[in-house]
Parts: structure tokens; sequence; C-alpha cells
DNA sequence: AAAGCCGCCAACCGCCGTACT
DNA sequence: AAGTACGGCGGTTGGCGGCTT
């Protein structure tokens, strides 16, 4: 998908558009062996007719290893949420919190889901203060049910512990705000919910194939085999 | 069944900050 | 201090697929 089949390439030669299978290889390949001490260069070293930032992109944005893929937990969502509300768009910030994910895929998951979802929360908790107040509502629309915003909350708890000390504490003052939140709510709390699982405490999306067709490459073997190499080689 | 519309998302582009000479 | 190279960031584009009419 995306920019077109079949790819051009521009008055210096330098090919544009979605990156092959063989690209791929040929670029993941020399990073593992060479690292990316120079992305300008590395495109002519690796045999690529990329642009540098072309590569870089590709690199950090699909290729690297320890990204997630998979569609967005809950929780995730709620973190792209507050920090979009405390830091505006500054997805590379946004994007460190949330190990795994991209500032790109970020970016587009707000423009495409999460925008409309602000604005929805905002509307909404506007017109509620207008009325009455109704707890968790306010915050937490998304959530019908006491145990989804439990679930919520201890999985972005979970998260949280591995951000930054003073992210932790910004985010959980705002958490302690919400009506319904409580530091006691455990995992053992947890445990009598429905379809709770410690390892996976989120309302689990991840399983969500993606509207990729099978044939297409993105989706398909080669990304299995970076997938591998990514778990195979750690963090480099 | 076909056409049009819309949402998603990979990739491009331009700008800015930093490091180096 | 000025110029250059480079990396990184955020905004935007444009094609594909799914949905609606």
């Amino acid at each position: 998908m995306v920019r077109g089949p079949s790819s051009s390439f521009d008055a210096n030669g330098v090919k544009k558009g979605a990156w092959s299978e063989e690209e791929d290889q040929k670029l993941v390949s020399f990073i593992q062996t060479h690292g990316h001490p120079n992305w300008r260069k590395l495109p002519k070293l690796a045999g690529l007719a990329r642009c540098g930032k072309s590569c870089r992109l590709r690199w950090m944005n699909y290729l690297r290893p320890n990204l997630k893929c998979g569609n967005y937990t809950a929780q995730e969502e709620e973190i792209i949420l507050k920090l979009h509300e405390q830091h505006g768009n500054k997805w590379s910030l946004i994007a460190e919190k949330l190990p795994g994910r991209t500032d790109n895929h970020i970016k587009n998951l707000w423009h495409s889901q999460l925008k409309r979802r602000s604005r929805d929360r905002e509307k909404s908790s506007s017109s509620e203060v207008k009325g009455k107040k109704s707890g968790r509502q306010n915050n937490m629309t998304k959530y019908s049910s006491e145990a989804d915003t439990v679930k919520v909350v201890n999985g972005l708890s979970n998260i949280l512990e591995s951000s930054s000390p003073e992210f932790m504490e910004t985010t959980t003052s705002t958490l302690a705000s919400q009506d319904n939140y409580s530091p006691s709510l455990t995992t053992s709390t947890l445990a009598s919910q429905d379809n709770y699982s410690p390892s996976s405490p989120s309302i689990d999306t991840e399983s969500t194939p993606t509207k990729n067709s099978p044939e297409e490459y993105n989706s398909g073997a080669l990304r299995k085999e970076v997938y591998k190499f990514q778990e195979f080689s750690g963090d480099f």
C-alpha cells in the first residue's frame, strides 16, 4: 500500500516510494554488521538507491529491534491522550514513554483516531461540568465498566513503572485525581475479573490482525523474519 | 456490481537544532 | 564567528482497502 506498487526515481537516481523486501534485507543486514554511524553515507555503502533520511525512517519505524507491532492497547491510548494534553504534538516525546512505539505511528494514531476522541471528551466534559458530575465518565468515557477502568489503570501503572520518575509522578498524580482510581486496586482484585490476565492486563487488541492483505509485503514473510531477527538480536 | 467516499498509514518534505570544521 | 553536514522532528501527502450508496 502507500506509495504505489511501483517505486519511482527522482532526478538524482534516488528511489522513492514503498520499500521492497530486498531493500529491507539489505538495510537490516548492513546495520546488523556495521551499525549506522552515518545515515547519509549508509545507502551507498549498503547498496541502496535511497536517501539517508529514507533509510533512517525505514529503520526507525519498521525494522529496528524491539518495535511493537499490532494495535494499541487501551492503556497506550490513554497515555497518548494524557501526554498530548500535557505536551501537545511532541510525538517523539510521547513515543519515548511508550517502549516499542514510534513517533510516526503515534502521530498517525492521533490523527486517525485519538484526535476525534479527544474532541469528544472535551465536549462531554464541558457538558458534564454544566450538568451533574458523574465520576469516571469525565475522563474515561471509553470504558463502560469499573472492571475496564481497573484494568486500564493497572496496566497504565505497569507501563509507568518503566518510565522516568518525573513522568511517573505527574501521571500518577493525574490518575490519583480520577474519581475511581485507588492504589489499593491490586492484581489480586483484578484476578477476580473475567478475562484478566497478569501478563496482559489490558483490554487486549493486539491480536487483532491489521487490515493489510496477506500478500502485502509489509505484513508478510520478511516482516516475520525481521521480528525473528529482533528477538534474536535484542537491543543492539 | 460499480462508483464514490473515507479512513488508515507508510513515506516524503521542509525546517530546526546540534556538532564539527 | 560563520559555514556546513547531519540527525531528528512534525506536518503533510497520496495510494490502498473497506464501506456506503
